[in-house]
DNA sequence: AGTTAGATTTAAAACGTTTGCACAGTTGGT
DNA sequence: ACCAACTGTGCAAACGTTTTAAATCTAACT
């Protein structure tokens, strides 16, 4: 019932404590015979040492943690999922384990990072999605704790270790296969919030359209608060009414190319035939939707895998230059895209 | 940088640690001058109480734990994502946190289980997904754990506390309604995974049909492998190819329901026309598919925002009675039922 | 002034682990 | 015989908190 102490596990050897943690450990100091006698012993009693008597010596708890900010109808989507999952997956090889801080309603995200670092519940964390004047870096950084993001801040003034996908380089690629398809009015579908990676695709859109050196490419753009379904579907609908409609479309990311294929097709659009829609991320839903979106997959597992295993690193050694990684994101080719209709006026 | 000790806030404010220990506590015996006096200094110190010092005179962690074990592909799907998200938020408003656990590839899911309990980690745990002759109830029970299962077991023979969605319910329901539509030839995609949920749901179709009465009522049961995705295609060709194939088919589980639509229209049948299907869950792709799948709402957040209530109860009361609640299911309409078409011969 | 009840505060132990240092025993070289 | 070096083990402190029991102070009565 009780778990058993290394205090009892000691009597019982007729050993000192100081000896079973030693032989427990592998030390070297401690005769093979002991330690073989120790490791019997510790099975037999069915003895796990308490991680709270580590932790007070040891001053870690071998916890990550992450925080959990209630936004939106589905809290954990596809990308938070796929991220949590890497991220466990990445921490269970190195021995540590996860904590989920959900921040509560009330609540602010910042304080929920306060009482997970402070308090040595987590000895690093990882927050993802960063917004163009992150207080949450601010903080961490200011507060002298061990962190990874998963995104990055537009500056590098602050220097802290991440991973991104590097959605400006796909952004890129979508535009040079839509434009080898004979593509030359493009529409983007971008949000409102200040999230940093609107910044990074768009621009990575906007670089590439500047390469190909057309002046007869235009760029139609249009702008939706993220969580209001009803302001993403207008979005989408003003994106492709008239006669005068871009024959590609790039969504942010997938939510936002699943509207716009909704939509179209409200109106009766074909696609691919009419209207070709590239989205970002692969969400499972991108997959069932007709006619299937062509999108990029984030390899989010990828990343998140890639950041546990730098935040452990981070945490055993603080002083190391941070490091950063870019995942370069993967086309998932589905039936969403395909040459540039005729003009259709 | 190193966190503030209440021995430091004591010294600063010229008074005992157990003074202020018993300050921040709110402790009745402690003037009022001095508590407020210790509450402003805490706030100015930016003191976080240590969770080992704690943790270590309590017993107790403050965390809940549960295991992410590494099956089929999206390890997050759907489910887990909504049941993360309302453990997360049902733990927050008690002082929790969540501890996950993941199971790499080769671990076995109870030593994960041992780890997180004996250690002092977390102070019960929530598991999901209950198997027919789950391993891990009886070890927790053997363990005297405190936990706090979604789904349960087929017998009643041990005691434990439970939270489960009224699949059984649901199922009939979905008969009554198909049969007041017409159909009289059922089918059923169910899984040969030794889960209790299809036991449940399989017997509460059951017994509505049998209720129903009408002899004339036929049911095909169909069943595949959960993760093999040809597997499932196969046998959901096999439920809808022929001409006397059943006009309902009904998915154990969204999924299910979903490979069986796909399936039907690459053979151009026409959904609800031709066949009517019905899910269960109520996932996020189950929206886009087309025409829309019906399904059931399995409330999963509210599930396992009672799993968390639940278990904190469990935690701070351990001699109590075993609690159990079932949620009942709610219908969500789409379009892809209907009534039952001509004889089709 | 002496006593007492009540109101505050404190000293000290306990929780389970790791680890620096000291101790005892053994071996090998002189 | 003596010293040095090495091997194996134990003592005790430290980590930060809560809590029991005891100490101190205050004020109100005799």
């Amino acid at each position: 019932m009780r778990p058993k102490t290394l205090k009892e596990l000691a009597s019982h050897l007729d050993l000192s404590i100081a000896t079973v943690s030693r032989a427990l450990a592998g030390h070297e100091r401690i005769a093979q015979a002991t330690r073989d006698r120790v490791a019997q012993a510790a099975r037999e009693f069915g003895y796990v040492p308490s991680m709270a008597g580590r932790m007070l010596v040891s001053g870690r708890s071998g916890f990550v943690g992450m925080t959990l900010a209630v936004r939106g109808p589905r809290l954990v989507d596809s990308f938070l999922g796929e991220f949590v999952t890497g991220l466990g997956e990445g921490l269970a090889e190195r021995g540590s384990d996860l904590i989920l801080a959900t921040v509560a309603e009330g609540k602010s995200e910042l304080d929920v990072l306060r009482h997970l670092v402070d308090s040595g519940r987590a000895d690093g964390v990882v927050i993802t999605r960063i917004a163009e004047n992150d207080q949450r870096v601010d903080y961490l950084i200011s507060r002298g704790s061990r962190f990874v993001t998963h995104g990055r801040l537009l500056d590098s003034e602050r220097a802290y270790s991440w991973v991104d996908t590097d959605g400006a380089r796909a952004f890129a690629e979508a535009f040079d296969m839509l434009y080898g398809l004979g593509h030359r009015h493009f529409g983007l579908l971008t949000i409102s919030e200040p999230m940093t990676f609107r910044h990074l695709r768009q621009d990575g859109l906007a670089g590439a359209i500047a390469r190909s050196g057309d002046p007869s490419v235009r760029l139609d753009v249009v702008t939706t608060p993220r969580f209001d379904r009803g302001a993403c579907v207008q979005a989408a609908h003003r994106l492709i009414e008239g006669p005068d409609r871009p024959t590609a479309i790039i969504g942010l990311f997938d939510e936002l190319a699943l509207t716009v294929m909704e939509e179209a097709s409200r109106i009766g659009l074909s696609i691919p035939r009419d209207l070709s829609v590239i989205g970002f991320d692969n969400i499972t839903a991108a997959a069932y939707a007709p006619p299937g979106l062509t999108t990029f997959d984030a390899l989010i597992r990828e990343c998140a895998r890639e950041a546990a295993a730098m935040l452990v690193d981070v945490i055993e050694n603080p002083v190391q230059p941070p490091r950063t990684k870019l995942v370069q994101p993967v086309l998932t080719a589905r039936a969403s895209h395909g040459p540039a209709p005729r003009k259709h006026r």
